[in-house]
DNA sequence: TAATTAATGTGAATAATCACACAGATGAAT
DNA sequence: ATTCATCTGTGTGATTATTCACATTAATTA
């Protein structure tokens, strides 16, 4: 299944992730010296919950989901993202253990990078302290944001909010392939597979979307936006 | 109603937060020279949601809130928090502009800190900023663990739970006063002010817990624990 | 103290969501 | 092609939570 490719590609992705490019040769191989490229296909898992921390992830490209199990062993989608980004960065400095899991969503490019490297870093260059401050940060904020609207909003809002990210930000392109199940999307805005279902339908019949299976297309974006911040 | 106490106590503060006393003299000296201590009444803002980040602010003493305005102008509450601790930090790395809001629900005393010597710190000193990341990872955590919890499970295992935060945590005793209305405790479980009373009246009826306005006695940890845990 | 405002409690009506049941579609493996 | 598992669409009560409309009780202040 995963294909290791070569083990320092490093210096071609230099300019794909804002923190790395402030390091010089000498420190780009402290992070690289001991770190892989895998390949992952669709569905796969990255990061697994509950294992031990090892390595800092840093996607190169795909699309990818975190996801947690819940306590009733309910999971749950907290963020879909696309690389390039690093995921599995809290837990390294938290926690020894991960506390989500990171699940590849298309086919998806990952380094894992071991953390030892990361952690000097972190300790001896203060710029890349503070770039990983700053990501931190937005983070945290970004996720405060989110779940406030996830809890305030009503269920239309946050499904019209959810498919204008893919569009806007996931695919850039007002017509896409839904890259979760229907039971994924009802974990990510937080309701039933059922409520997925109907919302996608009720959105169809209004012509708001074009839906043939994952196949999305948005024809009125306008009113989507309305949707959504109408709350 | 603030009341200014003296401008630099530092010193005498300095065990009572893990990032503190990896200082030294001098650079404790670098994060006093521009602070400030205020004290702040039940009910007073300590950051204003929306305002330019100027400080860092030390809560050395007393219980909060962090809260956010939501899509609707809705409040709801992100965290409730007991000094000592830092507030805001995320803010000054993220966005220049403060996420959301911070108020006193007891009397509280807080150091504003300019946070250009914070920043230097940051930069400057490796075990500062290693400890500042633990702990805005620590944080991400947390939240997305409690976000998960509020979404999946039921509204009185929510309430349970918060019940059992105030007792083990912030008040570290069965008897306490709530330090929120109930329109508050509703922001802060994600229901309304009348679900709230009928909760109360429930777990009461039911001699979970002993009721008098907002003092609150629990009488059987233990079922509460149940409810908490059964989602 | 009276007047006002804010906070709380309650039951009935309303709405949202869930859990299940069943059927059809899809897709991967053999 | 056949099998099996997963994914999807739809309808129906049952369950849960919200809202409304008041009644009631603090708390505040003129």
């Amino acid at each position: 299944m995963r294909e290791i490719v070569k083990d320092n590609t490093c210096k071609d992705c230099v300019v794909k992730s804002s923190m790395i490019y402030i390091l010089d040769e000498e420190e780009m191989e402290i992070l690289c010296k001991n770190s892989i490229e895998i390949q992952f296909q669709k569905g796969e898992r990255i990061i697994k919950q509950g294992t031990f921390t090892q390595n800092i992830v840093f996607i190169k490209s795909g699309i990818i989901k975190l996801h947690l199990s819940g306590p009733m062993h309910k999971d749950e989608i907290l963020k879909i993202e696309k690389g390039p980004l690093f995921v599995g960065v809290p837990d390294v400095f938290a926690n020894k253990i991960h506390n989500h899991s990171v699940t590849a969503l298309s086919d998806t490019a990952a380094c894992f990078i071991d953390y030892t490297g990361y952690k000097y870093l972190v300790q001896n260059n203060g710029k890349f302290a503070h770039e990983l401050i700053k990501t931190l940060s937005n983070s945290i904020i970004n996720y405060y944001n989110h779940c406030v609207r996830k809890t305030q909003k009503q269920l239309a809002a946050t499904f019209a909010e959810a498919l204008l990210y893919f569009s806007d930000y996931i695919f850039e392109s007002n017509e896409f392939l839904i890259p979760i199940t229907r039971v994924e999307f009802g974990e990510y805005i937080g309701t039933s597979r059922e409520s997925v279902t109907k919302l996608i339908h009720d959105f169809a019949k209004d012509d708001i979307i074009g839906v043939n299976g994952k196949k999305i297309i948005i024809l009125n974006k306008k009113i989507l936006q309305k949707i959504s911040n109408a709350g």
